[in-house]
DNA sequence: CGCGAAGCGATTGTCAACAATATGAGCACC
DNA sequence: GGTGCTCATATTGTTGACAATCGCTTCGCG
């Protein structure tokens, strides 16, 4: 059987890997067939991605992906560096001896990859160092907010990716992140939460 | 005509407003002969209330008002607290001399307000202020994320109001916030609002 | 008397057809 | 050649009817 759920978890992950362009128009009849689906369910799979910011509607013309300027991107990174920092803070509350390791694992492997020059493996990690951390922190108010920002952000992200000597700077400061967290310092790991994601606002308005 | 959104707007407005019980159920055709629409419209306006976190669905077994746990309120409490300290620094920066004047005049309307004990004033006040420094902070993301925090949190608020000898505490944390605003202080004012919300945070804390 | 199966009413989930609307092409007229 | 109008077409919005499911009651059987 074809669930709406499933339909609207198949679309925003297309969406996310970016087979659809900006302002793209979604027409039902297509993501029906595109996803074997009947139009009832792609119909509610739309209305949730719209409340998740991935898609905008307008009044008889339809679904199309939604368009995030490059001010908005600013907007919501300065969403995610207050919430990330909390994020981080409360990383550092909860600690276990097993999370240390893994954080400083990825710590190490972070390094590996920026000295081989592996720039795709540094980026996995990246988000595997944020996601962990969120496990860490157990906040679910606070994951759910990050990950619907996140969603939003994915083109941003990449263009971010793509910034000659970025890896180099955001290496230190993940750094600083991991150490700040294992050394159970919730005020050090906020502020050192915030001062990458800082970095990350100042490089989005350099592309402007 | 009915549009679906004007009862998704009517059934936010009845659920913040406290018509119904947390746990309640929501009976589609009740909801229809209560506001006049088609079931079409009361089943689009109920996914969007779920979207919002007000409302919650089981399969096969309908929608109930969801039930905001005393742990999630504060959960809640401790991103508003960031997201906040985020909007009053901005208004900081971006306020003029207007805002300035608007701002001082709810402050010394607060303090009039508690010094004739008048709970229900003081109540509105609070509103106002935080809903003024978000239209001066003009963060849109920021906005939507503290509107529906906000919506979740009603019925712990009302506990909150409620607690004896609170609005004296609350009104000098208030007052902070609007002096450091005034003077143009992000930091003072991100201070400010964070040392409020985290008095808030300890207020609902103690009620557990 | 206890227990499980079957039936029932209430409620939600799904559908295919129909109505309403926007968009763009073609045409008359200036 | 340009401009505004009319109409065809593609697409979305809405409807009433029907199917599926749930929780509960009742009934049969040991």
């Amino acid at each position: 059987m074809v669930d709406d759920t499933q339909v609207r978890d198949e679309l925003r992950a297309a969406i996310l890997r970016g087979d659809f362009a900006p302002r793209q128009r979604l027409v039902e009849a297509d993501l029906c067939e595109q996803f074997g689906a009947r139009r009832f369910a792609v119909r509610a799979a739309l209305q949730d991605l719209v409340a998740e910011g991935l898609v905008e509607r307008q009044q008889n013309r339809g679904a199309r992906i939604r368009e995030i300027s490059l001010d908005e991107a600013i907007e919501i990174s300065e969403i995610r560096r207050v919430v990330e920092g909390l994020v981080a803070a409360r990383a550092a509350e909860r600690l276990t001896a097993a999370d240390a390791k893994r954080l400083t694992g990825i710590g190490r492997r972070m390094r590996e990859a920026v000295d081989g020059g592996e720039a795709a493996v540094y980026s996995d990690l990246n988000a595997e160092l944020h996601s962990t951390l969120r496990e860490i922190a157990r906040h679910e108010t606070a994951n759910r907010i990050v990950a619907q920002l996140h969603g939003q952000m994915v083109r941003h992200q990449f263009a971010l990716s793509r910034v000659p000597g970025r890896s180099a700077v955001s290496l230190a400061q993940h750094e600083a992140v991991i150490e700040a967290v294992v050394a159970r310092d919730p005020d050090a790991a906020e502020a050192a939460m915030r001062a990458h994601i800082t970095s990350v606002i100042e490089v989005l308005r350099s592309l402007g």
